[in-house]
DNA sequence: AACGTGATTGTTGCA
DNA sequence: TGCAACAATCACGTT
């Protein structure tokens, strides 16, 4: 159950190191199509601007701090519009994951028929 | 099949 | 240039 624990402050740019279960999954994707925003994401972006409009002093941790708890006090259905757009960003990581599916197998086949494109 | 983990997303501001 | 709290996520991989 390493789902929820209070906090857990594990991930950060600082412990990139990951290496566990079997010995540290591959690193990865190459292209790393990248993953799908989130919610929160699209909250922020939203949010942001009320943030620094009423708190134009507020710098990152502030917007940051208070986001979050903005974001908890929506109703399932003010984070719907946020979630939504996650949900459409989600199928689009799927299409770049598909795209870089593609492209990593046609890469593999080809090398001298694959246009220049690239 | 089910589970677990890591990697990733976006904001601002500064050293 | 990268990292810092804040929250979600979820796709991948391992078992």
């Amino acid at each position: 159950m390493p789902k929820e624990a209070s906090a857990k402050p594990k991930r950060k740019a600082a412990e990139k190191s990951a290496e566990k279960t079997s010995g540290g999954r591959a690193k990865k994707d190459p292209n790393a199509p990248k993953r799908a925003l989130s919610a929160y994401m699209f909250f922020s972006q939203d949010w942001r601007e009320r943030i620094k409009n009423e708190n134009p002093d507020a710098g990152f941790g502030e917007v940051g701090k208070l986001l979050g708890a903005k974001w908890k006090e929506l109703d399932e259905a003010d984070k719907k519009p946020y979630v939504e757009q996650a949900s459409r960003d989600k199928t689009r990581a799927e299409t770049e994951k598909a795209a870089y599916e593609a492209g990593e197998s046609k890469k593999r086949a080809s090398s001298a028929d694959e246009d220049a494109s690239e």
